[in-house]
DNA sequence: CAAACATATACCCATATGGGAATGCGTCAA
DNA sequence: TTGACGCATTCCCATATGGGTATATGTTTG
């Protein structure tokens, strides 16, 4: 069993640094191969590597031109990340934590709407 | 080399589908490591090596309550995550690029950016 | 055609992984 | 104290990984 494997879905493809670093430098475009050899320092068959697993989930687009394949990024397999990384916002914004903890002492949890006149 | 250890940071962290189904299961509030056995349908020492992970990261924490260990979500590593996906929301979310087109239209749009839109 | 260039693959290897089973250890009950 | 309970840790193993090197495939040029 072991682990998932990285081409299953998008949480697995950009766990990686060197793939969101690879995502990063296609955000300002297209981009050869050759292109994020030369940007990310690594060897070419390693990024041929990276870039595959990039399509397979999806994360990237590619386009044949000449000798060259250009390579764009495409977010839409983001979305489930940012879907379910957006449901604990609430835990990491302290004012969501503050405004808990006055609710809690107050032990009364307002219905519907505070009467401190805070509606975001 | 591999690849990087989980323990990592919150990216490999959340990778696992398991230990994503923690989070969600501790999202209602805290749990004893029994709780999540009977949640997740897994082995016991399974959760508890999944919940090491997520505590190494610090998505969880946890505290002592008699012959019981009760873990509770620690959003904040969650936030590089969020952040980083963020970055790409303009291209899975469409609304953006209609907003860009009417305010094409309107000319009026915000001296913030002048770029010529990067269509497809 | 041959040679040079740009990528993708194949192969090898060290390592991290996650599950399974057994066990260690602290806590509560009798 | 003994025993049951709850959880963490350890050991074993099959597997996926990512880097390194060599090579195959496809394209442009001479």
């Amino acid at each position: 069993m072991a682990r998932a494997a990285t081409t299953t879905d998008a949480f697995n493809a950009v766990a990686e640094p060197r793939r969101r670093e690879i995502l990063d430098a296609l955000a300002g475009g297209e981009l050869a191969v050759g292109d994020l050899v030369e940007l990310l320092g690594l060897a070419q068959p390693q990024v041929s590597k990276h870039l595959r697993v990039l399509r397979e989930v999806g994360l990237v687009d590619v386009r044949d031109d000449g000798r060259h394949r250009l390579y764009r990024v495409n977010g839409a397999p983001l979305r489930a990340v940012h879907d379910w990384v957006s449901q604990y916002e609430r835990l990491w914004n302290e004012r969501f934590d503050l405004m808990d903890d006055v609710l809690d002492e107050l032990g009364t949890r307002p219905p519907t709407d505070a009467g401190t006149g805070q509606g975001d």
